[in-house]
DNA sequence: GAGTTTGAAACT
DNA sequence: CAGTTTCAAACTC
């Protein structure tokens, strides 16, 4: 039975209103009013396209427009009994803070942590909004928003929401220019946002960096991917369409979406998760940001969301400052995209720079006119419709998204369940599936106990690789490709491994690493034998990619403080759940377990880089001047010399300094 | 860009 | 668990 009150009341609004507007009274508060009353045009498309100039098509679109309310903030539940007021309520909130965001992006953390309080109060709870002004339990949000967002949308009538939104979103971007003077300092904004402003998830902190930074270089602003309506395709869930769509154009133009397979049952707290995009996002969108390309990566597969407690360790810094400097060295390819784009933003690494632009190489060009393009990784995957462990895409936990080339892709939102019913299944045959594949030797060390702490990567492969033919010198070879030796997990035949070959005989690295040393120093070539050579060359040319791009670099700090860092502890993320690429990369554990993970992948590749990269450029391009500073690896580093050329992971004897004990 | 090679994933 | 097939990335031309 219907309750009529609902009906009554949307009915009665009008009517009233039109009596009001009717009435004597009315017609003479109107004449003397210099206000005129405006009514509202319920175009959804005035308040996208037409009126905002920014990036516009990621957001204008009608779908958008029309499925804001069921955008992912709405997946969760309101705490409020009636979730019809709220509802309506948010809708205009979500509305504007949405376009504020995307359209304006002058939007501040504060009104990123409006609108997330708003529509998210639990999450608030969560996250722990340290601004108190920000904590305000569902009754009081208007008041809150007000008091924090100067351009926060104000309370406002539930009719023309939209234009509302977007009239308020003009308001608010001329208020914000006009009274910041649109001089913002992102950087140091997001530093201080990073404080308080605690993102419901490592991918909204990516997304909304990614906003500012697209802010702070207009002339970056991407292209944005203009018509990917997800509503638009015809869809069995047309019901889910909504969601989906809403959260996908969001998603698709501020970043992408990464899988939070777990928590079948959960499926609120999974969806929201699921939302949660990677920072891959970012990179998809925001093609000219090359460095949230690195998130991306770093949210597929490095900063792995600990789904079983929903934690996000990447802690801000890195995932906001450090931009996905964690890229896993398991792609490599990525890496290289990024780097290529990065090599824009980032002018000084000469030599690599040079070194890489130069170089007219196929690889390059692959990637630029492939993967590069979006900068995002890529699937090709033509029989296994994306859900499947050969699908890259899949298999790291993100969606596919445009730039696949994949055929019959059911990895993307609107197959949601699908996709989660399959992650099941193949989690239920190998837990780990979805696990990283290369892990900290530590925590090697602690399961297998083999020698990988020996060698320079000081990461392994989980399972070791089986290589027949690549001598795992190719990428064929999951253990090279990752950037770690191989152990005696690996079966592989003819190993010649240059992190590190199964026998445990890393010492390649040390020589072509001192080799290259005292090359440089010298300005000569090498002379090592003909294998390390073909290693050298091969890894140069892996890394060749992978130039002084601050992704590299914050990699390279990351690495040396890993070094620094004294053993990890036990594995906790790595083992924490099956969930695999999530796990242990989000988990807000701690600000060292988070670097170490996060310097797991990018020790991977440290061999090469360091031979290539100077520290002084690291500390050049330091993300936004936050920290990592090289620590003082000369003193204590035998490998390293004053040139700062080199670093020799092996040689490093842990450092106690970042850990609290130790 | 097409074809080949390779090894992981999936299957039996 | 081993062998085989399937698959898509990596690689070569």
């Amino acid at each position: 039975m219907d309750t009529p009150q609902k009906s009554i009341t949307q009915i009665e609004t009008p009517i009233s209103k039109s009596r009001f507007e009717d009435s004597p009274v009315f017609n003479y508060i109107n004449s003397l009013s210099p206000i005129r009353p405006v009514k509202s045009i319920p175009n959804p498309h005035q308040f996208s396209t037409l009126n905002f100039t920014s990036p516009p098509s990621v957001f204008t679109s009608p779908h958008l427009t029309s499925s804001h309310k069921e955008s992912r903030f709405f997946k969760t539940h309101h705490p409020s009994s009636d979730p019809t007021i709220p509802v309506q309520e948010s809708q205009d909130n979500s509305a504007s803070n949405v376009e504020a965001v995307a359209e304006a992006d002058a939007t501040t953390e504060f009104n990123t942590d409006a609108s997330t309080e708003m529509e998210q109060p639990q999450i608030v709870k969560e996250t722990n909004l340290d601004d108190p002004l920000a904590v305000s339990p569902c009754g009081s949000r208007e008041t809150t928003d007000l008091s924090l967002v100067p351009y926060a949308s104000p309370p406002r009538e539930e009719n023309n929401g939209e234009d509302a939104a977007g009239m308020e979103m003009q308001k608010m971007m001329n208020d914000n220019v006009q009274g910041k003077n649109e001089t913002p300092d992102w950087d140091r904004l997001i530093a201080d946002s990073s404080e308080f402003l605690i993102f419901s998830s490592p991918n909204d902190s990516e997304a909304f960096r990614c906003l500012m930074m697209q802010r702070a270089s207009p002339s970056l602003a991407p292209s944005v991917m203009p018509t990917m309506q997800p509503g638009s395709i015809n869809e069995p869930e047309s019901s889910n369409a909504s969601p989906y769509g809403a959260v996908s154009v969001l998603h698709r133009g501020i970043r992408r979406r990464c899988l939070d397979f777990e928590m079948p049952g959960n499926k609120q707290t999974s969806s929201e998760n699921n939302t949660v995009a990677c920072g891959s996002s970012s990179r998809c969108v925001v093609p000219s940001i090359g460095l949230h390309l690195n998130a991306l990566l770093m949210s597929t597969k490095d900063c792995k969301i600990n789904t079983t407690t929903h934690d996000y360790s990447c802690t801000e810094k890195y995932q906001v400052g450090l931009q996905g400097s964690s890229s896993t060295l398991q792609e490599p390819f990525d890496q290289t995209e990024t780097a290529t784009r990065d090599l824009e933003v980032v002018p000084d690494e000469p030599t690599l720079e040079e070194l890489h632009l130069s170089s007219p190489k196929k690889k390059r060009v692959k990637m630029e006119a492939g993967e590069g393009e979006s900068s995002c990784k890529r699937c090709n995957c033509k029989k296994s419709k994306c859900l499947k462990l050969y699908c890259e895409c899949f298999a790291a936990g993100v969606y596919c998204i445009e730039p696949c080339s994949c055929i019959d892709c059911f990895n993307k939102p609107i197959h949601e369940d699908t996709v989660l019913a399959t992650r099941k299944q193949i989690e239920s045959r190998n837990p780990l599936a979805f696990a990283p594949k290369v892990i900290k030797s530590s925590d090697l060390v602690l399961e297998t106990g083999d020698d990988a702490s020996k060698t320079p990567a000081s990461a392994r492969h989980k399972r070791g690789c089986n290589c027949k033919k690549s001598n795992c010198l190719k990428k064929y070879c999951e253990c090279f490709q990752g950037g770690v030796g191989c152990s005696i997990n690996c079966r592989c035949e003819g190993c010649k491994n240059a992190f590190g070959r199964k026998d445990g005989s890393s010492i390649v690295d040390m020589e072509a690493e001192q080799e290259e040393e005292n090359e440089t120093s010298k300005k000569t070539k090498r002379t090592k034998n003909q294998e390390n050579t073909e290693v050298y060359l091969m890894r140069k040319e892996e890394s060749s990619a992978l130039p002084a791009t601050p992704m590299s670099i914050y990699r390279q700090q990351l690495v040396q403080l890993k070094n620094m860092m004294p053993p990890p502890q036990s594995v906790l993320g790595g083992g924490s759940s099956s969930s695999g690429m999530f796990n242990s990369q989000y988990t807000r554990k701690s600000e060292t377990k988070s670097l170490e993970t996060v310097t797991e992948d990018g020790a991977e590749e440290m061999p090469e880089i360091l031979s290539h990269t100077s520290i002084d450029n690291t500390k050049a391009v330091s993300p936004n001047g936050k920290r990592v500073s090289p620590p003082h690896l000369d003193s204590s580093s035998s490998g390293r010399r004053s040139g700062g050329r080199k670093l020799i992971l092996q040689s490093i004897p842990t450092f106690p300094s970042l850990t609290p004990q130790h």
